[in-house]
DNA sequence: CGTTTAATTGATCACTATCAACCGTCGTGG
DNA sequence: CCACGACGGTTGATAGTGATCAATTAAACG
């Protein structure tokens, strides 16, 4: 009997890779879809592919063909530019799509490496393109997760270009607990992913300053830190200290 | 006899504002279309549109329904967040593409303010979403582009987050010079349409510093500035300047 | 366990912000 | 026509933030 039913679906993931049944598809590709689009879609999707924890997804220079859904885990995106300059430019989770800077030049411009052992949808750009012709939701969707990547971005270079450290890692954290919140995680606890290095390259700070500024927020009772796992206490505190230093600014 | 003419092209604007006959249509969006796409997406851009020095293309907060293609002048993009920090988050010239923050909330993000007298094109997304369809190559490279404006953030990012004010400056002006280069205009001379202070919003920077690092320039010989006009004497120079730290950070 | 990698803490330094004074240009109105 | 103010830009003196250098501790891993 189950022998049949494998019949029925030859060149199909097993039903329970299916998007209709992934606990992302309310923050993914397939947002807002109805039934009979949710199958087309999966039908691109042939394949989920395992990333374990310090491998690559992709790497710059590889030939763009995929973009990729994550299913579970978290990456980082690392970018180089001619000289070797290295910066973490983003942090991915569960539910985002990546990939979205290899489509101008057909070539991947930066890295994307698991930060714990993961599993991501490869989407076919190509096949995805075509689809966008019948499923205009679909294609508008994809055209807003695109523009939210440019605003988010938009936000890092505000970040970069005008906060304090102080401010940079409290915006960062009450982005992570944002994102968590959104995800059904506790918005309060949670685990980073991620080194102080990391943090740092990402922030435009050292490692040194991330250390010191996290116990500093430590002692001031904002939030306890015990290796990686982040408890905040006073949310509000950090949400005020982001936009504590355009207040000054505009008070001058 | 041209009577004839007009009544065969009733609802359109004049011949010399069509895409086909724009200097900037390789750059543009209508790149690589042929003469029948070429028509049909002038058929939905139905509006020229001037604005004037100082004036808004578009506020923070507006409702969302063109995309805009600078056909003459500069803008600058101003982004605000919530307690009011603002940034300059790019400046666009000729056969650039404009807007497409506000996809992904219906809302432009930012403001968009013209820093000369210039004029664009309006774009109505919603038509040029079902132009898609029809036309795949329009398709693709819409993708391309706004692909390409999430890579300019990144090198951005890159810049505010790892590079000292000599070489955000060195960056910024090599970044100019290249696109003027592109546009057929002189590689090595060319007037800045922004403030200095625009500027250093723009690398993160104050206008002091700003100010100080071009008299160092003028004085090291790389390049003249009286007021805004700039001359270029050593363009290999100000390159090698952009890529000098990631060698440092390379030989520790 | 021993070795490597990540993180913390302290001391010092440098870059660039900040504060302040001044100059030149432009536009406006007395 | 000149005076005035507004604005953009330049230059100098000083200070603060976060980088850098260095030493140590803690955690991870084979």
């Amino acid at each position: 009997m189950s022998g049949q039913i494998i019949a029925l679906q030859p060149n199909l993931h097993a039903l329970r890779d299916r998007c209709a049944n992934c606990s992302m598809h309310e923050l993914c590709l397939p947002m807002g879809l109805d039934n009979d689009e949710l199958q087309r879609l999966d039908g691109i999707i042939k394949k989920r592919r395992r990333v374990l924890k310090n491998d690559y997804l992709y790497r710059m220079g590889d030939k763009f063909q995929n973009l990729y859904a994550i299913r579970v885990g978290h990456f980082k995106t690392v970018y180089t530019d001619a000289a070797g300059t290295e910066q973490v430019t983003g942090f991915q989770m569960a539910g985002e799509l990546l990939g979205f800077d290899a489509i101008s030049s057909d070539q991947h411009q930066c890295n994307s490496i698991a930060l714990e052992d993961s599993e991501v949808c490869e989407v076919p750009f190509d096949r995805l393109e075509e689809l966008f012709r019948d499923i205009p939701g679909l294609q508008r969707h994809f055209h807003r997760m695109m523009s939210q990547e440019i605003t988010r971005e938009q936000s890092i270079m505000l970040l970069l270009g005008n906060m304090r450290a102080e401010q940079r890692l409290a915006a960062f954290l009450v982005n992570l607990s944002t994102r968590y919140s959104q995800r059904g995680y506790s918005a309060h606890a949670f685990q980073l992913r991620m080194t102080r290095e990391e943090i740092g390259s990402y922030l435009g700070l050292t490692i040194e300053s991330i250390s010191r500024l996290l116990t500093r927020f430590k002692k001031n009772g904002w939030l306890n830190v015990e290796s990686k796992e982040i408890q905040i206490n006073d949310l509000p505190k950090l949400k005020t200290l982001v936009t504590a230093s355009a207040a000054e600014s505009l008070s001058r």
